[in-house]
RNA sequence: CGGGUUGUGGCUCAGCUUGGUAGAGCGCUCGGUUCGGGACCGAGAGGUCGCUGGUUCAAAUCCAGUCAACCCGACCA
């Protein structure tokens, strides 16, 4: 026997314009339907329906950990300084970590994460190979100073996480508890209503499949990610394949061709009358030792930031004084003739490219038909580039697909990386102390709620799944003041409790306009309407709020109809 | 942290250029009429115009500083 909400008294402010200040649409219409309010930026505080949603995500993990045999616990949010010098991380978690000082002036911070406190927690109790595998998890409030907070509960300072640490003694077992995880939240994604694909996040270990993110795939979401039907799904920074490279005009011999201000890929393809991907891209620029690098790509692809930054550090495209000072010549840079000191990095797709099309570096020529160790020399072959939509699929080749997504959970295999800077150690069966092998899980709780919204409204309002939304029906009376109506309402809602349904009775005094625009903006999935005459042939119309389907049932076959399709649908 | 924009009742905004009694719509309160897709009529309440200083007889308005928020960028389980 369920009780229900009367929402009269219920605390959801509803508004009825969008506020200013949000942008996507999980934000405003979470702020709209009276679920969040912004306490300070990235600081938001959760009303009673968007809490309610919140707990049965946090539900469905509990649900999930426990199927897998992680254990629920709870460590503090402030974190000692000491924890952060052992591993490092003090110093090299920057700005975004939250510092704080007691009275005595002694540091902590505000847990961003907390591989350091479970690291430290196990080290003096876990003492045996026999005691691992383990893994322990909490749900609590993580805090990250951002740079630019936004997006509501998207980016906030202040989240709910659920991280999860595992601790095992071979990487047979590591393996094995990565996996479980990675199962596991593919189950949470899908039961929590997300469409979210498994993205490998790092590339860069040979073999990598260390790291896995699930993105609820979305149009606002910030990251971008390209995807294959085959299976295969990679973040843009972090996806390698073999990029295709058309040769560009001419016969293969070096060709000096007057190009007079023809300065950009898109002019330069369009003169020879070649597809973009048969030119050069050249890009200068300044790496972190302060030495004078061109890069080179397919025209028609972009260098990636992240892979720039692996090889080159903290590095910048070159400024036109920066140009002029090495000797370069804006949108004419090549591979040819490169002044003294400045080293040239291709990309791995040009390798066997023989006929390269690029800038002279002299104004207003380009070279045709350049090729690698006859007229030039190259010092340093690397990935470069940002795999885009139409590559093909690592996998299979097909051509890969592109979308947006947003990051709901992320499963990672740490290593040894804490354990040994942490000194966390236990002894294998010859009695040998050995680091732990750790792994570490964890999901935005309150994100994957945006996440849900992003993916489940229209024009109206939020369009809940069943499983995560705040109630599972609203029941809408009409016909204010009439003594037929609300009597049927309350015998009905009595029913619906009685089937344990999760049940919103709107008994405000509003007129039906009013009742229904903000039951479509909260986005209950089914709503009961209650009419005079509809009650009079004792008929109830009940609408799917997603669907917008409407059916009309008895009302004394209303409870099982709702029954029947809600108890299916939970999570 | 760089670039841009904005701070005026609970919300969305006008007023500022050209200084002179602080406005509208929505929401809220009370009365009445209405009642299947954000009603109407009437009467009200509610704002030191982000903050500090300056100019002026006089500042929401002009000037300087400061704080905050939002957007773009860089950054980011």
């Amino acid at each position: 026997m369920k009780r229900y909400q009367k929402m009269s008294q219920l605390y959801a402010p509803t508004l009825k314009e969008d506020p200013a200040e949000a942008e996507l649409a999980s934000h405003r219409l979470l702020l709209r339907a009276g679920m969040i309010r912004k306490t300070a930026a990235g600081l938001y505080s959760y009303l009673p329906l968007a809490w309610r949603s919140i707990r049965k995500i946090e539900a469905v993990i509990r649900d999930e950990m426990e199927a897998i045999g992680a254990q629920e616990m709870m460590v503090p949010i402030l974190t000692p300084a000491e924890l952060w010098h052992e591993s490092g991380r003090w110093d090299a978690y920057g700005p975004e970590l939250m510092r704080i000082a007691d009275r005595h002036g002694r540091e902590f911070a505000l847990g961003p994460t907390h591989e350091e406190t479970f690291t430290d927690l196990v080290k003096n109790e876990l003492r045996s190979y026999k005691q691992l595998p383990c893994t322990l998890y909490q749900i609590q409030d993580k805090f990250r100073d951002e740079m630019r907070p936004r997006f509501g509960l998207m980016r906030g300072r202040e989240f709910i996480m659920k991280d999860a640490y595992s601790f095992s003694a071979t990487q047979e077992s590591l393996q094995e508890c990565y996996e479980q995880e990675k199962a596991a939240y593919a189950r949470i994604a899908e039961r929590c209503g997300i469409y979210a694909l498994p993205v490998v996040a790092d590339s860069g270990q040979i073999g990598g499949d260390t790291s896995v993110e699930f993105m609820a795939l979305a149009d606002s979401g910030e990251a971008e990610l390209v995807y294959c039907d085959c299976g295969f799904a990679a973040d843009v920074e972090a996806a390698a394949t073999k990029v295709p490279v058309t040769e560009g005009p001419g016969d293969g011999t070096l060709t000096k061709v007057h190009t007079p201000g023809l300065g950009t890929i898109e002019a330069v393809a369009e003169f020879f009358g070649f597809p973009e991907n048969g030119t050069r891209k050249s890009l200068a620029l300044v790496a972190e030792d302060g030495s004078s690098v061109v890069a080179i790509v397919p025209g028609d692809h972009e260098l990636n930031e992240i892979k720039a930054g692996k090889l080159f550090g903290a590095y910048h495209l070159m400024s036109d004084e920066e140009l002029e000072l090495a000797g370069l010549h804006k949108g004419f840079i090549g591979s040819v003739g490169l002044p003294e000191g400045v080293r040239l990095i291709c990309d791995e797709s040009l390798r066997e490219s023989v006929s390269w099309t690029c800038g002279a570096n002299e104004v207003d020529y380009h070279y045709t038909g350049a090729r690698p160790g006859r007229d030039f020399t190259v010092d340093e072959w690397a990935d470069l580039v940002s795999v885009k939509a139409g590559d093909p699929c690592p996998h299979c080749g097909a051509a890969l697909k592109s979308a947006r997504g947003i990051e709901i959970s992320q499963v990672f295999q740490l290593g040894t990386k804490y354990s040994e800077s942490m000194g966390a150690t236990f002894a294998d069966e010859d009695g040998v102390e050995r680091p732990f092998l750790m792994g570490c899980y964890g999901i935005g709780v309150s994100r994957t709620l945006a996440a849900v919204v992003e993916q489940h409204n229209d024009e109206h309002g939020i369009c809940w799944p069943v499983c995560v939304a705040p109630y599972e029906v609203e029941v809408v009376p009409l016909a204010i003041g009439d003594d037929v109506v609300a009597p049927v309402a309350e015998k009905l809602v009595g029913e619906l409790c009685a089937d344990d349904l999760e049940v919103l009775l709107d008994d405000r005094k509003e007129r039906p306009g009013v009742k229904f625009a903000d039951a479509d903006l909260i986005g209950i999935p089914y709503q009961v309407i209650l009419g005079k005459r509809g009650v009079a042939n004792g008929m109830a119309e009940v609408k799917v709020r997603e669907t917008g389907e409407r059916f009309d049932v008895p009302l004394d076959e209303v409870a099982a109809w709702l029954s029947e399709r809600v108890a299916p649908a939970r999570a």
